[in-house]
DNA sequence: TTTGCTCATGGGCAATTACTCGTTAAACGG
DNA sequence: CCGTTTAACGAGTAATTGCCCATGAGCAAA
C-alpha cells in the first residue's frame, strides 16, 4: 500500500469503506478490519463518502417526488409545515388526496395531549378534509373558526367546517355567530364588541394552528359562487389587483392585504400570527394557482398542503 | 389518516420516512416526531423502507464496480477474501493493479502484532507484488516458502519470491532448499524426510495466510518457460486434462489434483488448508481464465486477486 | 536543524440506532 | 361469536455510530 497519504488514494477508500457501509450493509467494525484500519478511521472514510458526494441516495417510491418538492416549497418560501400529495392524473377533483393528507395533518395536531387551539377558515378543500378525520376523543383541544357562519342570505353557511369537526373530534368549539362580510367597517366594530365574539377572537389569537383554505377570485371563485360578493365586485376587485382571498381576507398578487372596502367589511378574525403559530393553506390546482403564490410571497400563510402539479407550478418548473 | 393498517400506506410511510432519514438526513427521533409515532416505529419504518428496497444507494466512483464484481465473486465461490482492481484498458502487462494491490493485503497482513505464519508461493505475479511492498519491520511474523528454490539447472529460481520479501520486511524466513520437481516420488519422499526440509513443510501446515500466484499450462505457462518441465510433459498433462497449477500441483477444470506422475513428484509443501487458513490467489488475464476458474471451483484457494475484465469472465458475464 | 503548522489517528464518550421480548390489537377461520 | 393466528407496538437493552480531544507524523519555512 505504497502510498495513501495522497488526496486519490484518499478518495478510493473512501468509495470503497462507501460502498462497504451502503451497499454491502456492513458495520463500521467490519469495514475497518477488512481494511486493517481503526473503527474511527472508517468512520471517517464513510463520512467522506457523504461529504464528496460519491453515495447518492435516491427514493423508489412515488412519494419520493412530493417530498423533494416539499423540501423545495419549504426552502423557498421559509415554511413551517409543508406537505406534497401524488397528483390524481386524471385530475378531476380538487382534494383528492390533500383531504386525506390534510386530515392526517390535523389528525397529528389532534394526538398531542397538551391542550392546544385550534383555529380553521373555510371552504371545500377544508371542509373534505375535516370529512377525512376519524371519530376521536379530544376534549383537551379548542377549535376557533376565523370566518362568520352567517351566509349572505341569513341561513348557516355550507363551508364553514368548524361544525363537523367539532363533531368528529369531541373538542370545544368557537364558531363565529357572524355574517363574512360586514355592510361596513362601522358594522363590523359593532359587532367584533360582542362579548362572545371578542372571546372568539381573542382565543383565535392564540391559536397555535391554523387550517384555512385559499380561494381564488373571479366570477368562479368561492367568493362568488356562494354569494358573497357579486360579480360587479369581483371584477373590481380584480382590476385593482386582487389575486386571491383567505378567511374572506383579500390579498394582492405579492400577498400584501389590499386596502380597500373589502377587506374593510371582512368579519373574519384576524389570521394568526405566523411568529408564534403555524399557518397552513391546503390549495392545489392550476386555478388557485396565483392565489396560492401570492399567500407564500406574503407570508400570509407558512405551511402549505398541496399536490405535485401545484407544487411544481409554485417552484416555476 | 383514515386506514394505515393497508399495505400501500405502510409502504407511503416507509418511503416518507426513509427518505426524511436518508435524504433529509433527520433523526429517527425527528421523524418520530414529524410523523407522531414512536421512534421504535420510526426505526421500523426506515428499516422497512430498506427491505423493500425503496431506498437505493449508488456509488459515483469508478470503484464501485470492482466491490460489486468482487462481492459476487465472493458469493459465487464462497471465497473469504476477494479483490477486483480495475481493469487497465490497454491490458498488456499481467501485473498492472493486481501487484499494489497484492501488496496493500499482504501489509495487512503484516500489519498485525500478533505473530503469524505467511506462506508465499512463486511466480512472475506475486514477485510484483512483493516487490511493492514498502520497507517495514516484522520480526513477529515468520514467512514459509511452498515451493523449493532451485531451479532445473540447480541455479536458484527466479521467481521465488520469499527472499525479497524477507528483505522487505525483515522477518524470520523459511526457504525451502529443494527443487520444484524430484525425478521420482521416492526421492521426494527422501528429500522430504531431511530435518530442515521437515521443519519447514510443519510451518507450511500452520500458515495462517497464503499468498500464491496461479499457473496456466501450455507451452507458454511458467512450469515449460522456467524450463520446469518439457513440452512433451505438458502436452501430456493437457491431454489428461490438467487446467492449471499453483506452486507446481497441477489441477483439472474442477480443480481436482490430478493423480499423476507429476503431482508424485511435485516437492513443494501441500497448499495450507483453506478450512484454517486464507488461501489467496493472484492472477488475471484471458489466458490464465481457464486456470482460475478451475482453482476457485475446486477450493484449491478460498480468494483471489484479479482485475475487472477475469471477474467479468468468472461471472460469466 | 529547529519551529510551527496541518492533518490523520485512535481512545473515549455520548448519541443514535438495531434488536429482543412480552404484550396488545387486529384479522382470520371455524 | 369465540378461539387462533398474525402483526404491530413499546420498553428495555445491546450494538453501532458520531464527535471531541490529545497525540504524533509529515512537511514547509525560518
Amino acid at each position: 500500500m505504497a502510498k495513501r497519504s495522497d488526496t486519490q488514494g484518499r478518495l478510493d477508500d473512501a468509495a470503497r469503506a462507501g460502498w462497504l457501509y451502503y451497499v454491502a450493509g456492513r458495520t463500521q467494525d467490519e469495514i475497518a478490519a477488512a481494511m486493517s484500519i481503526s473503527r474511527q478511521s472508517a468512520q471517517r472514510l464513510v463520512s467522506l463518502a457523504v461529504a464528496e458526494r460519491l453515495i447518492k441516495v435516491r427514493l423508489d417510491h412515488p412519494i419520493a417526488a412530493c417530498l423533494e418538492l416539499a423540501e423545495a416549497l419549504r426552502k423557498k418560501y421559509d415554511l413551517k409545515h409543508v406537505e406534497v400529495v401524488p397528483s390524481d392524473p386524471a385530475g378531476s377533483s380538487s382534494t383528492v388526496g390533500i383531504a386525506e393528507a390534510g386530515a392526517a395533518e390535523i389528525e397529528r395536531w389532534l394526538k398531542r395531549p397538551d391542550p392546544i387551539v385550534i383555529a380553521v377558515g373555510t371552504g371545500r378543500t377544508l371542509k373534505a378534509a375535516v370529512d377525512q378525520l376519524p371519530p376521536m376523543e379530544c376534549p383537551q383541544h379548542r377549535i376557533v373558526s376565523l370566518t362568520g357562519n352567517i351566509g349572505p342570505d341569513g341561513s348557516a353557511a355550507f363551508y364553514n367546517v368548524i361544525f363537523s369537526m367539532a363533531d368528529a373530534i369531541k373538542a370545544r368549539h368557537f364558531p363565529m355567530p357572524l355574517p363574512v362580510l360586514c355592510s361596513s367597517a362601522e358594522e363590523r366594530e359593532t359587532l367584533h364588541d360582542q362579548a362572545l365574539v371578542r372571546s372568539t377572537l381573542e382565543l383565535g389569537a392564540q391559536a397555535d394552528v391554523t387550517f384555512v383554505g385559499i380561494g381564488e377570485l373571479g366570477p368562479d371563485g368561492p367568493l362568488c359562487v356562494d354569494g358573497f360578493l357579486g360579480k360587479e365586485e369581483m371584477q373590481k376587485l380584480v382590476r385593482e389587483g386582487a389575486a386571491g382571498e383567505i378567511c374572506g381576507w383579500v390579498y394582492d398578487n405579492q400577498g400584501k392585504l389590499l386596502a380597500n372596502s373589502i377587506n374593510d367589511r371582512v368579519a373574519s378574525v384576524p389570521i394568526p400570527s405566523r411568529e408564534t403559530s403555524s399557518v397552513i393553506g391546503l390549495a392545489l390546482g392550476r386555478k388557485k394557482f396565483q392565489a396560492i403564490s401570492a399567500a407564500l410571497k406574503g407570508n400570509i400563510i407558512n405551511g402549505v398542503i398541496t399536490d405535485e402539479a401545484t407544487a411544481e407550478q409554485l417552484l416555476g418548473r
